[in-house]
DNA sequence: ATGACATTGACGCGGCGTGAACGTCC
DNA sequence: TGGACGTTCACGCCGCGTCAATGTCA
């Protein structure tokens, strides 16, 4: 379903390849798949997983967005959304989204608008996790001065 | 079981206060009180709850060392060192605890010790939150890209 | 044919959220 | 006496960890 001609796009590896390289557990991967976050790309015959180059982008993305808290399902939603701004950008939505008309530009604006709400979410918890490590120092001094 | 003698070390609190001031949640503080983290210093004749100032000051404790992940266990595994540094510094090992002999130092010594190992822990656990911040900050730009 | 690597279940667990049904405080 | 505040069950959820039994790859 892609057709990007470059050369190591056609090379795949399996799961412990890429739980090697994105430094995420196996059980962890399969669990993404299971829940629909994560799909491999392909299997092989005898049905192992078998991921590709923008899979293990997403992953990183996904590796990305952990520490910020968000759940699998919001995670799920914003790559969707990530998706369709690349896929629908110059051109048609990717395949059959089958509902609403087609006017490629509203598409477009409601979900730039989906995006920037993620990124002010995403501020949001990167300031709380601010707040975080300076609970942490708070804490750290607590102990410090217990220790004279 | 304390002989301070300041005038507001008297008062009590019930658990909604206490919630309010550690903005912690009722469900939360009354978890903490079933795994043994943090009991009320009393019980009211009907069966309420009631915590003291000293009781809110080992609440803000815990509530520091939340963002850096301890288990309730290590929470409270922590509190009952830096008790016995405080109970244990100029006098005598508060109550029974029954089998070696009783050289103050000695005690104190492997205390201090727990306490510096939870000091290198959290450390490293301020460290790991640090990186985190910078994944978000990864995954922020990667947003604000896509944004144009 | 032998490991190394993979697969699908299925159960467990920590840290609470979220009712429901009921009791206590002032 | 009423309403705010509290109590004890008890089940649910998320994000995996951790077996166990089996199959597949180079």
């Amino acid at each position: 379903m892609k057709r990007d001609l470059m050369p190591d796009e056609t090379a795949t590896m399996q799961i412990g390849e890429l739980a090697d390289r994105t430094e995420m557990s196996l059980r962890t991967i399969r669990h993404y798949d299971e829940v629909g976050l994560l799909t491999p790309s392909g299997r092989s015959e005898g049905g192992f997983r078998l991921y590709t180059h923008d899979d293990y982008l997403r992953l990183m993305v996904i590796r990305r967005m952990k520490p910020l808290g968000f759940s699998l399902d919001e995670m799920a939603e914003l790559l969707r959304v990530v998706d369709a701004l690349d896929g629908g950008a110059g051109d048609a939505a990717g395949a059959g989204d089958a509902g609403a008309g087609d006017e490629g530009d509203g598409r477009d604006q409601a979900t730039r608008a989906s995006l920037a709400a993620f990124v002010d979410e995403t501020v949001e918890r990167r300031a709380k996790l601010e707040r975080q490590l300076a609970m942490a120092d708070e804490f750290l001094e607590l102990l410090r001065a217990r220790l004279r």
